[in-house]
RNA sequence: GCAGGGGUGGCGGAGCCUGGUCAAACGCGACAGACUCAAGAUCUGUUGGCUUAGGCCUGCGAGAGUUCAAAUCUCUCCCCCUGCACCA
């Protein structure tokens, strides 16, 4: 079978008859969008999860009668192509080397990509492509890009909403920052895309003289154990003036608070003016010695630290090393504030002590601390200060909220993961952005709302459920604007750019007319527009008149969003939920009514290449495209969402997609053959038939809840397993054969659609389903509950086990037999057989089988059956063949076990056995006949 | 720390909700046989241990419990993975 041939056959002939170009019309609609992509680089496998996914998905809606719309888009919001377009004209060879080696662009085209148009321009158009190659049912006429004007008017609009309820919110927020670049930085404006990590710092005011020390701490809970100060002598301090008060800190803590307070650096500060001298805790108003340490860092915090020796290893060891200094007579001074269970009033020292840590500059004494904070973060009670019995985690944030409110402590930020450079060299710092704008995702009454609407959305993979309801508790103001970045200008502050995870929440909408909006003027694109668009606000004959665009297409847009939306299901990975569809949810429901919202979110795991995952760093990335032309496009579709469950990472790898090719190959061989088979019809036939039936009959189901593992299972590799089956059991009916195969190529068709066409065509005139000029709009069979056969089923069950009872016999035995007779139990132990599984309790079928007259006549061996019942009752199952019907079956299957056994087979009733086969015989129970060598 | 997911045979991975048909689907790998000059592909069989009659034993992270019966239910413990935002 030549794959890309089939392909290329099928896209074509799909994209001339336009089955994927669905507008409004009088059916059932089904609208489906997945996260759009972001054009920064080609697509990879692992792209395809969500996507294939969604394309199934769609293919079986479609199938089911629905109008299925599965539109696609491109997302170039953001910062990150303008820095891959700026990497890219700058000859940055991290780049080159990614692109050429895992993506095979050749140098030439590289160096080209050098503006974020073009770089949009080459990448989208490579997506396209990979997404029309994989045969993605997608209606590219709506396609659209993030920086398009109408879309900018679009989330202009929807911010003008956001804004109408009151959820936009304006505030100062920590960034990590380049002071070069003069911009915040992100984890790929990093060197080595580090992701800079903010934490807060508390800054204590200690008095001295006219000034204060500031000391930096991340516990201020620990502020009633200060028994002095630290500063290391080797560095340079300097005093700095801010809001009218005088601080003293390190010169390189000075240049970091520039951009989080107004400050000005007034002058140096010698260390030995301040070594030895005292100033005062503003808790505690305790006079306390600043004292000498090596183990400062003027880089963090504030470059001078407060010493509680008594809970933090680093300041006991500092301490202790003072021993034969000058300042010896203060390195014994310990004051408890916490309480510790497996610890006594001093943990710090016992921690250092019993990890033997030598001194500050040992390494141990950073485990050391580690452990400690963690310990008392976790357990640690104050037993000192004003919140004295308190959890030290509570305490810590009381504590915080009072000295800032009392002036005695001031709040800052830092790169706790420190230091990150920026791309330009450049040591990033946290920078405080006044003026913010935030989406105010911590309303309250908003997160009520979204709640209820949660509970209409069917959400998939079930269990998903609690990471939403988790996200919308957690959620509070998100930063929606930034300074630069590709994107729609934020309407109230035109110099700044909105986000890229705010302004793809609604997008869906877009699509419902994006058609439509080709040919119009953007400018015409009014808040009044979309207000009558989507909101159906004021009348259109009036906007047409305004806006200048035709009543009629305005009457037409408005219709065809009215079909499309609400939208029935969301597809992403499942790391989306925390941000992307949560936010996607709360803008629904800010702006949308509840009629609008949307009916399902779907996400997926990832995939995985041959166990691990795939990363640049690796190598082990496979793009999509190269994918598609090594292994075939529905092998790869194939692949990527049958092998696992959806919420778990898929694994990809050669052997698999071999072991698929296979099979298609089977099947396709069958689909070519089925014709030459003759018109014998056996009770193979009954099964295959029935097997069918059951598998239509519970794929459905299982496409309904996207469990698209198990349809795999079913319809690829079991299929085939019964397919096999059949042949060798000696099944030879062309019309089996057609019906298995004309249901199998329908079940198929979503997940593998090209060459589930080509069997479509190559089965010819449909006998048992209904025919269709394509495989893809075919109708969605249904099964038949009268070709479902319990007793067929039964009967091949019977004869493949007890074909496996006769091997084992062989192989234990090592005899081989020449004969072998099957003697079948007798109806009364079936009887029996029924009623063991009905009560399970030995006494009581006991003595119902004492009520038939068979049983009565021989209790002794009725008891000896029913123990065996009883013994396996697990075992036992609700229906069992007659021993008419168990010969039958037996019979029929003669010809096959001898020849598989390559022995005579006889199948007797067990009261025939005569001589010493009767003994045997006796032993036969239903389902499993009594088998006799000879 | 908070939240979520998970630990099953040589491996991947079902089963767990709804206990029994589970020595555990399906696949891969390995081994043996057929075909072949040979390799590959394909096909057939085997693949926890014991066993000369279809049986027994041990087993699903560890321990305890409930039950006639536990991979499946309950409790405790250990270990692993993922996410925690201004970033797509």
């Amino acid at each position: 079978m030549e794959f890309s041939e089939i392909e290329q056959k099928w896209q074509k002939k799909w994209a001339d008859a336009k089955v994927f170009e669905p507008d409004a019309s009088e059916s059932m609609k089904f609208f489906l969008t997945a996260a759009f992509p972001y054009p920064n680089s080609p697509q990879h496998i692992g792209h395809a999860r969500t996507y294939t996914t969604t394309d199934v998905y769609a293919r079986f809606m479609r199938m089911k009668g629905y109008n299925v719309l599965f539109p696609m888009g491109f997302h170039v919001t953001g910062t990150p192509v303008l820095a891959m377009a700026k990497r890219i004209a700058e000859g940055d060879k991290e780049i080159y080397g990614i692109f050429k080696d895992v993506y095979n662009i050749p140098e030439h085209i590289i160096s080209q990509l050098n503006t974020p148009e073009k770089l949009v321009d080459y990448f989208s158009r490579e997506i396209e492509l990979g997404m029309k190659e994989m045969g993605f049912s997608i209606d590219w006429r709506r396609k659209f890009y993030t920086y398009d004007k109408m879309f900018n008017k679009f989330i202009e609009w929807q911010f003008m909403k956001l804004s109408e309820k009151g959820y936009l919110k304006k505030g100062s927020h920590p960034v990590p920052w380049c002071p070069k670049d003069n911009n915040a930085v992100g984890s790929h404006d990093t060197q080595g895309d580090v992701d800079p990590n903010i934490d807060e710092y508390v800054l204590i005011k200690f008095k001295f003289g006219e000034y204060y020390l500031l000391t930096a701490t991340f516990r201020p809970e620990t502020v009633y154990g200060v028994t002095n100060l630290w500063v290391n002598p080797a560095v340079n301090y300097v005093r700095i003036e801010s809001n009218g008060e005088s601080y003293i800190v390190s010169s390189d803590a000075a240049e970091k608070l520039k951009h989080q307070m107004k400050l000005e650096v007034k002058e140096q500060i010698r260390t030995v003016d301040l070594i030895g001298r005292s100033c005062k805790n503003p808790i505690t108003s305790d006079e306390i010695p600043i004292l000498p340490a090596e183990f400062v860092d003027p880089r963090n915090g504030s470059g001078v630290v407060m010493s509680v020796p008594a809970h933090a290893p680093y300041d006991f060891l500092a301490l202790r090393d003072l021993k034969g200094s000058s300042f010896e007579k203060y390195s014994d001074r310990l004051i408890q504030v916490i309480e510790l269970s497996g610890y006594g009033k001093y943990p710090a020292k016992e921690i250092s002590e019993r990890m033997g840590v030598a001194n500050q500059q040992d390494r141990k004494a950073e485990q050391a601390t580690e452990e400690l904070y963690r310990a008392e973060a976790h357990g640690g009670k104050m037993v000192a200060g004003k919140y004295k019995g308190e959890k030290a985690l509570i305490a810590k944030e009381k504590i915080k909220q009072d000295m800032l409110a009392e002036g005695k402590a001031l709040l800052i930020y830092d790169i706790i993961n420190g230091p990150i450079y920026c791309r330009c060299g450049t040591l990033c710092v946290v920078k405080r952005v006044e003026n913010q704008w935030f989406i105010n995702y911590g309303d309250d009454g908003w997160k009520k709302q979204v709640k209820e609407c949660l509970k209409q959305v069917r959400i998939i993979p079930e269990k998903t459920i609690v990471e939403y309801e988790y996200t919308i508790d957690w959620l509070k103001e998100k930063a929606c604007v930034r300074a630069s970045g590709l994107g729609t200008p934020f309407p109230f502050d035109k110099t700044q750019i909105i986000e890229s995870l705010s302004d793809s929440t609604i997008y869906m909408a877009f699509y419902t007319i994006s058609n439509y909006l080709k040919d119009v003027d953007a400018e015409k694109l009014s808040s009044e527009f979309f207000d009558f668009i989507m909101l159906g606000k004021g009348d259109a004959k009036r906007l047409s008149l305004t806006s200048g665009i035709d009543e009629q297409l305005l009457n037409r847009m408005r219709e065809e969003f009215l079909y499309w939306y609400p939208l029935d299901s969301r597809h992403s990975a499942g790391d989306l939920v925390h941000n992307h569809l949560t936010f996607f949810l709360f803008n629904h429901v800010a702006i949308f009514p509840p009629e609008l919202w949307p009916k399902q979110i779907v996400t997926n795991g990832f995939v995985l290449m041959e166990g691990k995952k795939m990363s640049k760093s690796m190598g082990n990335i496979l793009p999509l495209r190269e994918a598609v032309k090594k292994y075939g496009t529905d092998i790869v579709r194939f692949s990527v969402v049958s092998g696992a469950d959806l919420s778990q990472d898929a694994d990809f790898n050669p052997t698999m997609a071999e072991g698929i090719a296979s099979r298609m190959g089977s099947i396709a061989m069958l689909v070519e053959r089925c014709n030459e088979f003759p018109s014998d019809t056996a009770n193979v036939d009954r099964w295959l038939i029935s097997a069918i039936h059951k598998k239509v009959k519970s794929s459905a189901e299982l496409y309904k809840k996207l469990e698209l593992r198990d349809i795999a299972q079913e319809a690829l590799y079991n299929a085939v397993n019964e397919l096999r089956w059949y042949l060798k059991r000696g099944g030879k009916n062309r019309n089996s054969l057609r019906e298995y195969l004309e249901y199998l190529t329908l079940l198929l068709a979503p997940f593998m659609p090209h060459f589930a066409e080509e069997m479509w065509e190559k089965l010819g005139k449909k006998e048992f389903v209904k025919n269709s000029e394509f495989v893809s709009i075919a109708e969605w069979p249904t099964h038949d509950e009268n070709k479902i056969d319990r007793v067929a089923d039964l009967s091949e069950e019977l004869i493949s086990e007890t074909r496996e009872d006769i091997e084992n016999i062989i192989k234990i035995t090592k005899v081989t037999p020449r004969s072998i007779y099957l003697y079948c139990a007798s109806d009364w132990k079936r009887k029996l057989y029924t009623m063991a599984f009905k009560e399970k309790k030995f006494d009581v079928v006991m003595k119902q089988a004492m009520t038939d007259d068979r049983m009565r006549a021989n209790p002794q061996e009725t008891q000896r059956v029913l123990q065996q019942f009883i013994k396996n009752i697990g075992h036992l199952s609700s229906l069992v063949l007659t021993l008419r019907q168990e010969m039958e079956a037996l019979e029929g299957a003669k010809k096959f076990l001898s020849v598989e056994i390559n022995a005579d087979v006889y199948v007797l009733p067990e009261e025939k056995a005569e001589g010493e086969h009767a003994k045997k015989a006796k032993q036969s129970t239903p389902m499993k006949p009594s088998i006799f060598f000879e």
